[in-house]
DNA sequence: GTCGCTGCAAAGTCTTTGCAGAGAG
DNA sequence: CTCTCTGCAAAGACTTTGCAGCGAC
């Protein structure tokens, strides 16, 4: 598989990392690099956006128009991501989920319910709250969410 | 409509608030106050668990064999319920949302991942943290929701 | 070469909607 | 009576799956 799209010196040293992992991770599993699987994991990365399955469909075939990447593929790739906690995903009232990188850059959300904005926020505060809880009821935790809904600043102000 | 299946002596106070409250939130928007709509929010009452539009329309069906309470209308009273913020939704990893009444005891759940069960929490240090974050963002808090992941004590012990 | 991967389209879920008759106000 | 509701079935939205050829290893 060629690097063509991987050109290290217009990566930054965290997506290579991204990239290791992800490999690593196949390789695990007896899983194939292929150029959709890159194509995913970087355009999600490119984003830094919170993309619904759809949407970073969209932006793939943008970006990469000759492959004509399938939808499937995308969701294959995110489910296997989310799998090994490399992406996270939320869910909303309304339909669909959407899908951001990083669980380990663990953050919590404040969603905007006038235009869909989200804003990250972390608070070890509620983090260490949030052990102590478990630890009283007997649970482990493997992973939280934590979703805050609102009006944000920009739409109060419309 | 009948009083049948909401005779007084059998139902807690709570209850007769909710109810009351249900049907004052219909009178203002105009719409009618049937049976299915009573079957709904009772039933949803009496459960006293986190339920899906499929669950809770299978319970319905079970309790009240008679009125043949179509799925259409579950969906329709949990939406109306939850846009009038009587019932709060939780959305999970995989498909499909479940519901709960009472947005106005609020409180946070513990999800196990093994068996789907779900342990109520409220910790008010985590509240306030929430609404401090909010203040400093400049976001006006609607309402939130969070989810603990995690494996529970009876599903470590098997 | 082998065996997993991909795109496509078809099949599955879950949820919403159109409609004609039923029923609340 | 009027106008909303309901059940049904059909349509929609989102996601998963089967398959035959393709491509990573």
């Amino acid at each position: 598989m060629s690097n063509v799209l991987t050109d290290f010196k217009e990566r930054t040293i965290e997506y290579q990392e991204l990239l290791s992992d992800f490999k690593a991770l196949l390789k695990k599993n007896s899983l194939k690099f292929t150029i959709q699987r890159e194509v995913t994991l970087e355009t999600l990365y490119d984003s830094n956006e919170h993309l619904t399955p759809e949407s970073l469909h969209k932006l793939i075939q943008v970006k990469f128009p000759d492959l004509k990447t399938g939808i499937a593929t995308v969701y294959r790739t995110l489910s296997l991501l989310e799998d090994s906690s490399m992406v996270t995903s939320l869910s909303f009232g309304a339909q669909g989920k959407k899908y951001e990188l990083g669980a380990k850059n663990h953050h919590d959300h404040l969603i905007c319910i006038e235009c869909g904005d989200i804003t990250e926020f972390v608070d070890d505060e509620i983090e260490v709250r949030q052990e102590s809880i478990a630890k009283e009821l007997g649970f482990t935790i493997e992973d939280h969410s934590m979703q805050i809904y609102g009006i944000c600043k920009p739409c109060k102000e419309k």
